[in-house]
RNA sequence: UGGGCUAUCGCCAAGCGGUAAGGCACAGGACUUUGACUCCUGCAUUCGCUGGUUCGAAUCCAGCUAGUCCAG
């Protein structure tokens, strides 16, 4: 029989996930990952620590609490930080699922002698004729492939997503015909490591303990695109591309944030049709369906700039090493630095992705 | 100091005697395993102040106050 170690979050999806895989005579044993250091302050992250030891309980599976507190901390809260203290947009998601929870995953599943590493995502994991791993889109409503294209092969080879084509509602019948705990919880939402949404909070917190303190400029100026000062903004980590609420101006049209000049501690404003852009450059690839794109090669493909866009023809080429350019057919709003672009074939498996470096 | 002009929600701004448009900003909600965008809802019993005319005034008149422009 083989022995699955699941990712338990104390959501509904990595429980029914738990749940259907025991159900298909897996040997299964559930984790949480605890990605914090410190036991002190962090009350609602114990609580979901609960739930997945309640819903643990009720599938009678074993359960353990794994720390990953340096990993998550060198690979995600701190180049948070240091990002927006950047002028970037992180999306931590993308390489906490890589960086922390795979690897943090794997490691137990070795120590447990585990066959597999399984999580609730809404994704499929396809194996081409060319030999290479990819990740499909769920076709169930929910798809969650883009928060997956970090993953290697080596990853993917161990991993089970058991929920691939489902819908939120059937998993959410299926808990609840299994009597899970957790069946009407609501979704999670937000960054799970920032208390109520106040992600500009976080950043100004822990600059310091991060060794940032540096790069925590404060206040500045907005600007126009000309230059012109049109008001003061709070410090440039509190803002992104196409930011429009929260910027405090009046200009008697809507205005949105078009550039964050960290140099300068600027943050230029402008007009919504200047933050469109058919052209993007990204960085830091990971690739999936390919080994690589190389020098020369163009690839035709469906391009997502941010987790819920809904992707625009592109065609992609290499411009070094390290960059790979995408070319919309029709100009996108506001890529941002910082955020992912990933790439998706015609049938909806990934192709790769990297980090947006800029729009233009 | 003379002469003109303007004073309506945080900002801009309709209104021109019949009982306060709109935009921006802001707040709340929806959406959402990142940040955004988007969508929905809310947002001046009151029109610089004080009197007057009128059935009735933000709208007309007078005075005051403030800002602004020209002249000096």
């Amino acid at each position: 029989m083989s022995k699955v170690l699941v990712g338990l979050s104390g959501g509904v999806d990595s429980a029914v996930c738990a749940y259907l895989l025991k159900e298909k005579g897996y040997d299964v044993l559930g984790v949480t990952l605890r990605t914090w250091l410190d036991s002190s302050s962090e009350v609602s992250k114990c609580c979901e620590l609960d739930d997945a030891a309640d819903i643990a309980k009720a599938l009678d599976i074993p359960f353990y609490i794994h720390n990953v507190g340096s990993l998550f901390c060198h690979f995600v809260t701190a180049p948070f930080v240091s990002d927006y203290l950047h002028g970037l947009t992180p999306s931590p998601c993308v390489i906490c699922n890589r960086r922390v929870k795979w690897e943090g995953m794997m490691n137990l599943a070795d120590i447990h002698n585990a066959d597999y590493v399984s999580t609730g995502h809404y994704a499929n994991i396809i194996r081409l004729p060319n030999g290479r791993l990819t990740v499909k889109k769920s076709s169930g409503g929910k798809d969650q492939a883009y928060m997956l294209y970090r993953l290697t092969q080596e990853q993917l080879e161990k991993t089970l997503m058991p929920l691939g084509n489902m819908s939120k509602d059937e998993v959410r019948q299926i808990a609840k015909k299994a009597g899970i705990p957790v069946a009407q919880k609501p979704d999670s939402q937000e960054i799970c490591f920032v208390e109520d949404g106040h992600y500009a909070d976080y950043v100004e917190t822990n600059a310091e303990k991060f060794g940032f303190s540096d790069l925590l400029k404060g206040e500045g100026n907005f600007v126009d695109e000309s230059g012109k000062i049109l008001g003061r903004h709070k410090g440039i980590y509190h803002y992104t591309i196409g930011q429009r609420k929260g910027l405090g101006i009046a200009m008697g049209y809507p205005v949105f944030v078009k550039e964050i000049r960290p140099e300068t501690n600027e943050v230029v404003l402008s007009e919504e049709d200047a933050l469109f852009s058919d052209t993007v450059f990204c960085r830091d690839l990971n690739f999936m369906s390919l080994e690589d794109i190389k020098e020369g090669e163009e690839i035709n493909a469906s391009v997502k700039i941010r987790y819920r866009h809904e992707g625009g023809r592109a065609i992609l080429t290499r411009v070094d090493k390290e960059t790979i350019k995408i070319v919309f057919d029709k100009p996108q709003r506001a890529a941002t630095a910082g955020q992912s672009a990933v790439f998706y074939d015609d049938s909806d498996c990934v192709i790769g992705g990297g980090i947006i470096v800029s729009g233009n």
